[in-house]
DNA sequence: TAATGTCTTGTAATCGTTTACTCAACTTTA
DNA sequence: TAAAGTTGAGTAAACGATTACAAGACATTA
């Protein structure tokens, strides 16, 4: 059976397309008659208005588009249910894909979406600028980074993202509080915004308790299980070495205790840890895993408000330009005092 | 900046709209002069053909959606990549929607897909029929269901899923071989093919031993953390307790761990456990959870390509039916020899 | 009662593509 | 050299909605 049109039921209810559609679109405009006649036969065709030709004309596709880095991360499929709570509210359908923080793979994606006629996007780039974003600017697509931004375009495009200077100094923080002072770091991709805040946060707790800071402690794990393993790798085998490591993100903090099983090192005895990003299973690790959690739910329904503001706005301008989710530390048992 | 149209660039090429389209679209039906022009007039206005005009004319809109009722869970997480990257292949964009195991929302997802034109659906059902769901089969889109079926459309739909009952077999041979008898099952979602095939894996590996099947050792969890929290507690209450557990998902078995840390014992020394599904976390355990593996990645890629195929064939009738993905019995530490 | 305004409805153009038809300009062939 | 075939282009009609405009039927007003 094919898809019933607006003209099988304009035939079907007796009256005219125009009609038909002001029925749906102007209920008032219509005689309670012939609106209920229309009704009706929408019911019995199972009739829905084509979107297709609905964006056409209207330019308008009540769709938006969600590009993140990793859905598997259980911080970006937080934020994917905050942009799809927001997105459903408002009618709204989401498309949604992955870069695996390469560029190519961004840049691919942001060309399918322009020519989807997508109202809006929400994109964590990978870092570096890229053309197909300036295109999509021009051409005044709705944008709004999430978790990071790109210094060329910060003026004109919003980000929502985590505190992650007060996080990331709060974890610090804590550690200093227990007695640490030997503290290293494994930090996340370069040239990524929350990755370098991360970074600073740490040094400023460090530089207010005047502990100086210390380039072999301060080692790169670019965000991956693997490079987690292989940052701790690093940081273990320092003549001396740390008694405690700040992970900057979850995945990382995965593949640091990956290596410490393998090792047969004890958490927090041989080595306290505290992690930024909180994932719902470290609280059933043995020790429960310390860790900064940031809301990003939050960063999902923010960042989506937002969007949907621009596009209903028609404003693409932007004013406040960041917005900061708030973080907090919990604490657990992965630090121990020295 | 307005959106160059193809008319726009049939102006600048000094051709028809005709041509551009063919130049686009079958190159070799375009003289070589002319086809450059055309492509320096696209290169310079950045043009994209709209979807939404193609979608139109063609009834094709190179999109899929995937609908899920968790994008949180490392399962489904997984099976979103397995399909993603097979769109991606193909040049097709993704739509993913959560139900959370509501049918209404289920609905109200596949209604929006209705007129959204998708070419084909990749669902993971609720579990009950449901009107929408009839439409769309009535308008012949492509449909493909994942982990789940419905009796009703099981000759009218293809499903792909794991072999849930070899898999849960192993996991419950396994138990036996470790000389457990009394074994509890913490079981899903009722009237879900995928959790029913589960518990008759478990009954079936007891009755080949000639182990009689015992009522109160059945609990339901509903797949959810809670659901695993009260199950095992339930068990645990027994007069005369099981001496392991075999948690059919990996949420339920993440609420059952929680519950033993609360309750402070430790596995496998006061129970033994395996789980359905295998999740990245369970090696870092302590202990280290032994699991049933089931490939959800290949159960994305396998969905999504009958999918595609279903849709070039124009092809919807189903022949197989069924398809299986294996599973693998994944020995790590949380079972101990009775 | 004629003029004016309001309320409903229909007609037809339009959005940006694709594609069935045409047709002119060459090639080929007998 | 004339008939037939091949190529490469353009014209214009869709696809399924929305909406400016026109117009008929009433109600209102002077």
């Amino acid at each position: 059976m094919n898809k019933p049109t607006i003209r099988d039921v304009a035939e079907r209810a007796g009256v005219s397309t125009a009609t038909v559609s002001r029925a749906l679109n102007e209920p008032r405009s219509v005689s309670d008659e012939l609106k209920e006649e229309v009704m009706e036969a929408i019911e019995e065709l199972n009739y829905k208005p084509s979107s297709l030709a609905q964006g056409l004309k209207t330019n308008m596709t009540n769709t938006l588009a969600l590009v993140i880095t990793d859905n598997e991360s259980p911080f970006y499929a937080k934020i994917m249910r905050g942009v799809e709570d927001v997105a459903l509210e408002n009618d709204y359908s989401l498309f949604v894909s992955n870069t695996d923080e390469e560029l190519k793979k961004e840049k691919l994606y942001l060309e399918k979406l322009q020519d989807k006629a997508t109202d809006g996007i929400i994109l964590a780039p990978t870092g570096r600028s890229n053309e197909k974003l300036n295109h999509l600017l021009e051409f005044n697509t709705p944008i709004v980074f999430i978790d990071r931004w790109l210094e060329e375009l910060k003026d004109r495009v919003d980000t929502v993202l985590a505190n992650n200077l007060k996080g990331s100094y709060q974890a610090v923080e804590y550690l200093l509080q227990k007695g640490h002072e030997r503290i290293g770091i494994i930090t996340g991709v370069k040239q990524v915004v929350s990755s370098e805040e991360r970074l600073e946060g740490y040094k400023k707790a460090l530089k207010d308790k005047e502990i100086s800071i210390k380039d072999e402690l301060i080692v790169e794990g670019s965000y991956t299980i693997e490079g987690g393993v292989n940052a701790l790798k690093t940081l273990l085998s320092l003549k001396e070495r740390p008694t405690a490591v700040f992970v900057t993100n979850g995945k990382m903090t995965m593949g640091a205790l990956k290596l410490l099983r393998e090792k047969g090192y004890t958490c927090p005895d041989d080595l306290s840890l505290v992690s930024f990003d909180d994932f719902e299973w470290f609280s059933i690790l043995n020790p429960p895993v310390t860790a900064v959690r940031q809301d990003s739910y939050e960063i999902g329904t923010k960042s989506a408000n937002l969007l949907l503001k621009k596009i209903n706005s028609g404003n693409n301008e932007s004013t406040e330009s960041v917005f900061r989710v708030g973080t907090e530390l919990v604490i657990r048992n992965s630090v121990k005092k020295v």
